[in-house]
DNA sequence: AATGAATGAGACTTCATTCAT
DNA sequence: CATGAATGAAGTCTCATTCAT
């Protein structure tokens, strides 16, 4: 019952790629580099991945799928939009600041070539990588938010928030639990129609 | 392509360096392919820059700076906070509207080595290049405004602002003067405190 | 592609590498495609061949061992030198139009650091893996033969009908019975005195 | 009046590489060494070809230049057609005896990736780096040939010739003037018609 | 001041060979 | 015996920077 020599080396050289390129970004991370830092020889690499951009990209897969598992798990079908909403960002919010690297590796990659065509809040609403639909996909529209396009609906609830936790991560600023839900209710004003308030 | 006369070959340089790496990206920019963009020969790019880094950090500046020019000239001090709030949005939709190719730069610029210290926020508010103080320096605190830390009331009014001209330039969304209307009254409801309203 | 049960896996190696070979060329033909193409492991091949050179040199001498046979087996003790000769050229293009794999591998492997001692001439000439002497050896002297080096005499038979069998593999030429019989008459010529002929 | 740097840096590589090629054949011939030998920087030699193959190509097309102009040059239209054919064939003879490095790199050439649809002989009949058409271009048709495609006639007439000049640089035979003419005679049998002879 | 040929460090990738299973 | 994952030396090519003209 003796593991495989490394019980997953495509998941360690992944993982190290990551850090690297988190730390020091695209260009400043050699494979030699990863290879090292993995613990692997080079020529490994190619065995997992065809070439740079695979494993690039691998990244990002990784990231994706792992949103999509925690929107999935953590949606409630029997709460009010708002307290939807308000699950959500936290959510999120959970999920960026334990995955600081990951955010430092999309931050860079939606704004490379290997990402130009995708978008960050695609990838949050569509849970792309999961088979199930995702589950906040009718969140966006309908009362009591307001009538504007869903992209912008999206742009006023997860941009604010995501910048928020790169300063977060940045020491900036603190968020916690507090912190969060006052972003939340920051943007659920952004997005939801301002009745009148008795 | 006959250089300007002479007029100035250091923002000849800048402007060429500018449009192909918004084109291509900083990696996929050689140092010979911006001379030659430039009209001039790759040895006079030394002349006026120290290095590569230097180039890349003085289309960063030049591009602050016109920020902070803009605000200037925008600003009316005897408008309401509110009022400043809309026309501050607008200014910046405009600027960033007819800048396509910095926004494409600085996106890149701060999500990598080269600024990643710097903020694109911070810029927009201290308008650090411009002599002047930042005339909108008040405008974040006090009332109406919600009791949040000045850098989230930041971030919920520009990143979504930036986010929608990111997508307008890609084609998803289109920004007319109401879209920028209705976004900057989004954006006013997730900083100010929800008053009742009659 | 199932190995033969196992009748000789260092023949479906030779053979394997043959193909790959002879398509392909040296240079871009890796061992582990060979491998796959022969249907074993990589590391298997290992077990037959000392290195890729003694893999290589193996397939040359399977096509002399196979030429010297064809030799052995087509030669005639009771006939005329001349119609020897015509037998001998006949028998050649025969095989070499029957092997063109192996011809395409011989004249990568003459020309390449494996081969640069080895001489093509030769091996047809002597059936060195052969244990009989090469039944043809008295062939080049005496009369009615020009009074010329026998590696002339040689060049001048061989050349160009290896040139030739050339130009009918890639489709240049087609060299049937007819065709064949005039190039050895011409070879014939070449290298026999030209005697009154009434 | 200082000459440039180098005369002609171009020519200094292509022949660099030609001798380290004809010496160890394409594959154990690095650029690095390429570059060293020629006593230029790697680098250098990108600024000349665009990769690897077109510095191959570049030596063959030297060569085939080199035998056009030989043709050219050495071409009487007053001779008879036997006179011409001997000319041309000590022509050949001259030239490939005194480029032995050609001819090792063209043996490897025209038997590797690079060169496998360009064919020897028609290199050596049509001189297509010349402007001028092949003067020789008529003499392999008509009386007092053979009646044999042309491609069998140059099959015969060139290909134990450089088979001969192969062997002469080995050492295995000595080719003088005599050696030349009486291969000339011999192949001159081969194609022509063997008429009545008293 | 301007130029661009020259340079070589360093990046990516391949592949022959080994060896633990 | 057979296998194929692992390795790293070595090869090709790019590009920021220098410097002689």
């Amino acid at each position: 019952m003796t593991a495989k020599v490394q019980a997953n080396k495509r998941q360690v050289i992944i993982r190290a790629a990551l850090e690297l390129i988190a730390e020091q970004g695209f260009h400043a991370t050699p494979m030699a580099q990863v290879a090292s830092h993995a613990g692997v020889g080079v020529g490994s690499i190619y065995r997992y991945f065809k070439d740079r951009d695979d494993l690039i990209h691998a990244i990002h897969e990784e990231y994706t799928a792992k949103i999509g598992l925690a929107l999935v798990e953590g949606y409630d079908p029997q709460a009010t939009k708002k307290e939807q909403f308000f699950s959500l960002i936290a959510l999120l919010a959970k999920f960026f600041i334990s995955s600081p690297l990951q955010l430092r590796f999309v931050d860079q990659y939606y704004n490379s070539p290997y990402g130009v065509t995708k978008k960050r809040e695609e990838v949050i609403s569509d849970s792309i990588t999961h088979p199930k639909k995702n589950p906040f996909a009718d969140l966006f529209s309908g009362e009591p938010l307001k009538d504007l396009p869903v992209i912008v609906l999206h742009n006023l609830s997860f941009s604010p928030l995501i910048a928020c936790v790169r300063d977060h991560l940045t020491g900036l600023l603190s968020m916690d639990e507090e912190m969060i839900e006052n972003i939340a209710a920051a943007s659920w004003d952004a997005i939801s129609n301002r009745k009148v308030v008795f």
